[in-house]
Order: C-alpha cells, then sequence, then structure tokens
DNA sequence: CATTGACTTAGAGTGAACTTTAAGGTTTAT
DNA sequence: ATAAACCTTAAAGTTCACTCTAAGTCAATG
C-alpha cells in the first residue's frame, strides 16, 4: 500500500492530480486508511502506469475514463478493450508519421538559417574590417 | 492575394483561428482590402506554413509569436532564431522517442488483451455446447 | 437596388486538464 | 502534548487554444 505522497513520486503526478483522476473516474476506487487517507494498492499502480501511458500517446481523460470502465467491467469487455487500442494506436502512429513529416520541414529551415547565419557572420565581418 | 475564405481552404484554419493567430501576433501584419477585407499575400502564405509547422510539433502560440517576431526585425535576429529552431528540434525528437515507448506499451497490452480475448471466447464456446 | 452571404470588430464563452483555495482533520516526531 | 507536515473535501480559478456572438459593413447577383 502506497500513500499519495508516494504515488506522486513513482508517477511523477501530483496529489491534486492524483485526486483530480480519482474524481473522473480515471481511478476511482482507490482504498482509505481509518482516517481517511488514501492507500494505493500494486493493482492501483498498474492502472495508473496504463492511465499514463495512455494519457501521454494522447488519449482524452475522457475517454481513458472509458476504457478503465470497461476493464472494472471484466472480461467481457475484452472485446471492446481491444478495439479501443487497436484505434489508439493506429492514431497514435498516424500523429508520430505527421509529427517526423513536420520535423523534416523544421529541419530543413533550420538548416537553411544555419547557412544564412553563416553568410551574414561573415558579411558582418567584412563590414567590420572595411 | 488570398482571402481570408482561399487561405481556410489552403491551410485547414478557420476564418476564426485566422483572426485569432492574427490579435496574438502569430501574424499581424496582413494586409487589407478597400473595405477592410484581409488580403493575405505570397510571404503571408510562407509563413503560415512555418507557423502550422511549428504549432503542429508543438510550439506553443505564444513561442511562434516571439519566432515571428524576431523573423520581422530581419537577419540581425538569424542566430536567435536558429537556437530557437535547434532546441525546437530537439525537444521534438525527445517526445518522438517518449512517445515510441509508450507505443510499445500499449503494443505489449494490446497483444496480451488479443490473446486474452482469444481464450475467453474458446471458453464461452466450450461453455456454449455443454 | 435589394438581398444574400461573406466579411469586419470587440469581447464573451467553451472545453480540457489541471491548479489553487479555504477550512478543517490526521500522523508523526519530539 | 503539541507543532509541523501532510491529508481531506468541495468548489472556484487558471491557462491554452480556440470558438462563438452581436452588431454592423461590404461585395456580388438577379
Amino acid at each position: 500500500m502506497y500513500t499519495i505522497r508516494e504515488v506522486c513520486e513513482k508517477t511523477g503526478l501530483t496529489a491534486h492530480t492524483l485526486r483530480y483522476y480519482e474524481k473522473e473516474k480515471l481511478l476511482p476506487s482507490v482504498g482509505r486508511s481509518a482516517g481517511g487517507f488514501r492507500q494505493y494498492s500494486d493493482e492501483d499502480m498498474e492502472k495508473l502506469a496504463m492511465i499514463c501511458c495512455l494519457k501521454n500517446t494522447g488519449m482524452s481523460l475522457q475517454e481513458i475514463a472509458q476504457f478503465m470502465a470497461l476493464a472494472r467491467e471484466g472480461d467481457s469487455t475484452l472485446q471492446a478493450r481491444c478495439e479501443m487500442l487497436k484505434k489508439h494506436r493506429e492514431s497514435v502512429l498516424e500523429r508520430m508519421e505527421e509529427m517526423q513529416r513536420y520535423l523534416d520541414k523544421v529541419t530543413r529551415k533550420y538548416d537553411f538559417y544555419s547557412k544564412r547565419l553563416i553568410e551574414y557572420e561573415q558579411q558582418q565581418k567584412s563590414l567590420q574590417n572595411s
């Protein structure tokens, strides 16, 4: 069992964000200590890892909440979850390819600017010497 | 010269967004017709392409506005712009690598679910036959 | 020359994902 | 036993990047 503080350290999320995720039903079933403090189980930690994974590949919190709700319903939702992951995977791949194309453009622009910068610096030097 | 409508069609941005970008100083110097309508030049279109490129690789509008402001100041800012592009390029590469790692995790999860789904379906079939 | 549709502005509203605040209760170390 | 640190909740506030609204102007067509 982990306190919210330990979970923050492990995941990089803030306590505020963890509480927010609970409220938004991403991980709604976190246990409580006698004093009412959150206690995260190893299963919770695994779920959180999945949540971070989906979030960091651009899935919206709403969709993640849907996915986690399906997971809580058990094996009868395996197919639905498979389909979600497949679609998500495809959209991530597409976005990465798009990013790569845009990045190539940034690289070309950078190379162009670098050349112009060298020219400009030589020009400045020759102006100084005259 | 292009009307805002034509620019929308070429860039995929809405007229609202183009006006918003003007207000936010991403492309603040768009000309006007006698009647006050926006007229985008070929140079404006090139700048817009750069804006989209930076935006689609995750640069904030604020940073893009800074970059475009430097560009308007001329060659004396070449070095500053080079540095911005270099930094941006590096951060995009990092993000893409991170994305790839997360995507691999999604793929592994998907494969795991697929296997479990096949098992589950066979189980259901044998329950039906009994 | 009137109507339709696209354009103008300033400013308010939206949705996502937090982030902060206020007011208080709990744990831990001394 | 008490102070400091940490936790609780509900609700309001923030930031980003739009997106929409209202009230009016302009251009093209029959």
